[in-house]
DNA sequence: AGAAAAATCTTTTCAGTGTAAAGATCAGCG
DNA sequence: CGCTGATCTTTACACTGAAAAGATTTTTCT
């Protein structure tokens, strides 16, 4: 029953342990040597199927962004379906993915180790952004507006819940909170979340 | 004409180079032994002055965030005196500092090295903070309305202008840009803060 | 089947990092 | 003048990513 030379799925195991390290002790913890010595092999073994670390985190990212995605049209199908109601649960999911997993949120948004000229990654990536741009309310405005002022729309809510989702993670609300009398996360994320029906910019 | 033993001033001088670094090589490069080599003294030479490499970054975002919100004011000093315009020149202002110092930003906001309870950098970042509570343009419904409430509006504002910054300095707008034909990142910016004037949102 | 080739994993090595400890040099003060 | 403390260097250690070389297993080819 001694080890196998070959470990048969290191390639999986890697990623698991990755995962694992970064739900338990965070990104800074997240090294390649603690991915090979949580799988259970020498810190030089993942060399061959990752490359550097760089091949490893990317890995890991585009796997976030696939269930990142999953996630997000999980709650969307949970919705009513009108397109606020959708476009709100959009959000909502976007922010608690990023509460339920705040080291892969840090690893998949923010992190300079990423190689975003992976296929793997850029197409899981794109999959998920578009998300953003589609459930559109006002479908006429959809159609008759240029591209450009869909980029601004789509920005414009992408940045609101990226932002408030990033200011949570990194810790700069909890303090805010502790202030004010009687305040709750999730009745702020929801009070935040309200500004997303009403996106479209007064054109001059 | 040999260097001194004593540098004399050796805290600012590593707080200089340390902003050197993370302008010519970004966040990543900047180590403590790097600080020093640029400083042009031992590896071991900032310990007395900073400790660890956390007090070095602290001190360096506290710098940053006195010099933000400087930024933030003299914007809103520029602008017309209607409070929609000075709401404005606020984000612009956020995100002019977030696409001209990228590496100081992210150290700022997005650095797990830091140490919030030191009292320079908490004072600071309070300080910045509270410039996006003040400015408020319905001066009737900051008054009567819930200290909750006005938190819920400043972290709608918060969320957007900072949202908005870090997907910039990540660069993951740039690449959906050169999807759209004529697509400037200052209209697009525009854009976006157009939001801003209408963030109250509809009390059921 | 048997040999050659490829893939997988380990061991060793190197440069770089943060941190601690000990020693060297200098400034200020009695 | 001499002492004390602050400042800086040297040395050392455990950690990291990465490269190189060797060991083992699996696959492929004849």
């Amino acid at each position: 029953m001694s080890q196998p030379y070959h470990h048969g799925a290191l390639r999986a195991a890697l990623l698991g342990a990755a995962e694992a390290i970064l739900d338990r002790d965070g990104i800074s913890a997240l090294t390649l040597r603690a991915a090979a010595r949580e799988a259970g092999v020498s810190h030089a073994a993942p060399t061959h199927h990752f490359g550097d670390i760089t091949g490893l985190l990317t890995e890991l990212a585009a796997s976030g962004f696939v269930r990142f995605r999953a996630m997000l049209q999980a709650e969307v199908a949970a919705a009513p379906r009108d397109p606020e109601s959708r476009l709100i649960a959009l959000g909502r999911g976007y922010i608690a993915f990023a509460r339920a997993y705040p080291g892969l949120f840090q690893l998949m948004f923010r992190s300079e180790r990423l190689d975003w000229s992976s296929p793997a990654l850029a197409t899981a990536g794109e999959a998920a952004f578009a998300l953003l741009t589609q459930d559109e309310p006002d479908a006429d405005l959809q159609s008759e507006s240029s591209g450009f002022q869909s980029l601004v729309v789509a920005m414009t809510r992408w940045s609101l819940v990226h932002g408030l989702s990033t200011l949570i993670v990194d810790g700069r609300v909890g303090p805010l909170m502790d202030k004010v009398k009687g305040a709750e996360m999730e009745r702020l994320i929801e009070g935040v979340l309200r500004s997303l029906v009403l996106p479209e910019p007064r054109i001059s």
